[in-house]
DNA sequence: CTGTTAGCGCCTTCAG
DNA sequence: CTGAAGGCGCTAACAG
């Protein structure tokens, strides 16, 4: 058995409540009384147990992360959503500040055979966490119905429309629309696009800033050159071998995330095309590999750990003024991608 | 407040005892009893909580992974560890078998500014964890000598001389002295080599691996064509561009992991040279990028997120037999990397 | 300045 | 088959 406050307390043959409180820096501790409970602290190696620590405070001090998996972005021997370093980015940057604020960050694994939501489900009810941060949100999103109902405080990275929760949301309708005007700039007619799954928030929005890139430019919309994937290298490589197949082919190709935009790329090379010469293609994003890709990749970036990193600081300031009962308003940030522009869209028009 | 055990049982006319028994399943309950708790349970939202169980049973119910960082690894703003596809398929593993064996996983992230050893020493010491996962051992690793001081259950992913601990290792030295062979073979005389950081044990033995191959070939070695990097991208980006600006470069470079090696590429196309012709690169790890890179890279493959799995039920058992006071007998896997032979090592010789 | 008291929510003897 | 009692390790009122 480990060390407890009752082991110091006995040894010093004090109350445990000095104890406690010596160790936690009140003030109404004689100096030299807090002096020896620490030196028998550390010859004892007592350290106070989280757990029980926890118990008493009501409290978890826990923070989880819910990410959104399309189902086919996952297979039966590995959990593909952390294969994205977009993701990743995300997820360093929660939990670097997680651990600023004293909180741990519990990151949700759907494995194969246990339901997302199940496991989600045992997290809130069991009060293992003071509250969650959100992505990937979709239309109908259970999570932000279930986490409202529950009254457990949340963020989320996207919003969606009326949202009354705290949110960081890059704009990614304004971001695509600069992208195609940037590119019908250059020459480009045919500018395909290859999407995401139909029941994600962020589809709607940067398939919409296509459209309304290419109204801008003045071209006409092609359902043709619509293709969909799953956000993974391997999706966007099937639908860009898809798109590159027409009679007509398209000249560029907008892709709704990096993954995708490297798949994508391989799938020209494949086909015997030079990216940034006979085609065009770019992703959106912003993640250190894009950057070394052959080419390099034309993308919009977002501050992906950045981002994370402020929405744990909103979400702990949500969990305090719960706390004590005061009202909470939320935050909501609208931020613009900003465009990067690498070799992967010189050519191609 | 959330509902409790209490709650439910006033609710029925229970006593707390009965309702927990009814719940967990104890054939000491009559069944329509039984039936009555879960009904009300169920329609008042009832969880047991997971803080009062743990304290009550005296265990965390969870796991921890510390991941060694190379000082170098990490700059000011992102923790790189994160940015490593191999590490992070190893923790997509340990989060998925921990999930299957009831285990949370807590992943260390030392942010700037907080010790990793600092934190780390708060989860053994506030015994929030069961057990550890550790990766990158080095040669004199603090973490083995703190962890068996304070009898929290380990096991390693690599090992140290004597581990007296359950351990899975792939052996890189056998690997990479197959892989020089291989080169060699191939007619390349001069081989370069990038490392990473000293104090790593698959350092040592990577290197070894890479002389071993030398000598194996009838190949003398040569110090000049020792590059260090940092196993990160840009560390090996860095070091390739010193090998490469020898007055005789070397015609093949080996990477101490895949990382590296992308690093590695870059260079070298900067420098105007072809990979796969006029050079060969290869790297370690067998990341799912090296397939995707311009040309793919050969590497030596480990199966990380099936050892992280294993590791995780080794570690499991650990634990239980712990609980049980049985004496817990260490297994040591060593295994063999798969050599996967791709485009960047076509010519160059 | 220090000690006593009273739980946090649950599980596990031990008695009925 | 069910209930009462005790306590996991800690902290926060409230008394001295």
């Amino acid at each position: 058995m480990a060390v407890t406050i009752r082991d110091v307390a006995k040894r010093l043959n004090l109350s445990i409540t000095t104890v406690s409180r010596a160790l936690d820096g009140y003030d109404d501790v004689a100096e030299d009384t807090r002096e020896r409970v620490r030196n028998a602290a550390a010859q004892m190696g007592y350290a106070p147990s989280h757990m029980a620590r926890q118990m008493r405070r009501q409290r978890a001090d826990t923070i989880g992360f819910a990410i959104s998996l399309p189902p086919t972005a996952r297979d039966n021997t590995n959990n593909r959503a952390f294969a994205d370093p977009f993701v990743l980015e995300f997820i360093a940057g929660l939990g670097d500040e997680a651990t600023q604020c004293h909180l741990d960050l519990i990151v949700s694994t759907a494995t194969p055979g246990m339901e997302e939501e199940t496991l989600f489900r045992r997290w809130v009810q069991g009060r293992r966490l003071d509250g969650v941060v959100v992505n990937r949100l979709r239309k109908d999103d259970w999570r932000v119905a279930y986490l409202t109902q529950n009254r457990v405080p949340f963020v989320a990275s996207g919003h969606l429309q009326g949202a009354t929760f705290p949110f960081i949301e890059v704009d990614g309708k304004s971001g695509f629309k600069r992208m195609v005007q940037y590119l019908a700039g250059k020459g480009h007619a045919r500018i395909g696009y290859i999407g995401g799954p139909d029941g994600l928030r962020l589809q709607d929005d940067r398939l919409a800033g296509y459209r309304a890139g290419l109204r801008a430019a003045g071209l006409s919309f092609n359902k043709a050159f619509l293709a969909q994937g799953d956000m993974t290298r391997n999706g966007g490589y099937a639908a860009a071998l898809q798109l590159l197949a027409l009679p007509q082919r398209p000249s560029a190709i907008l892709c709704v995330n990096d993954m995708t935009a490297i798949g994508a790329m391989r799938a020209a090379r494949e086909r015997g095309l030079v990216v940034g010469r006979d085609i065009a293609i770019a992703g959106f994003d912003g993640i250190a590999d894009a950057e070394h890709t052959e080419p390099p990749l034309t993308t919009l970036n977002q501050p992906a750990y950045d981002i994370a990193r402020a929405l744990v600081q909103m979400l702990a300031q949500m969990i305090e003024d719960g706390r004590r009962g005061q009202s909470h308003v939320p935050k909501q940030v609208l931020l613009q991608p900003e465009l990067i522009l690498r070799q992967s869209t010189e050519g191609g028009n």
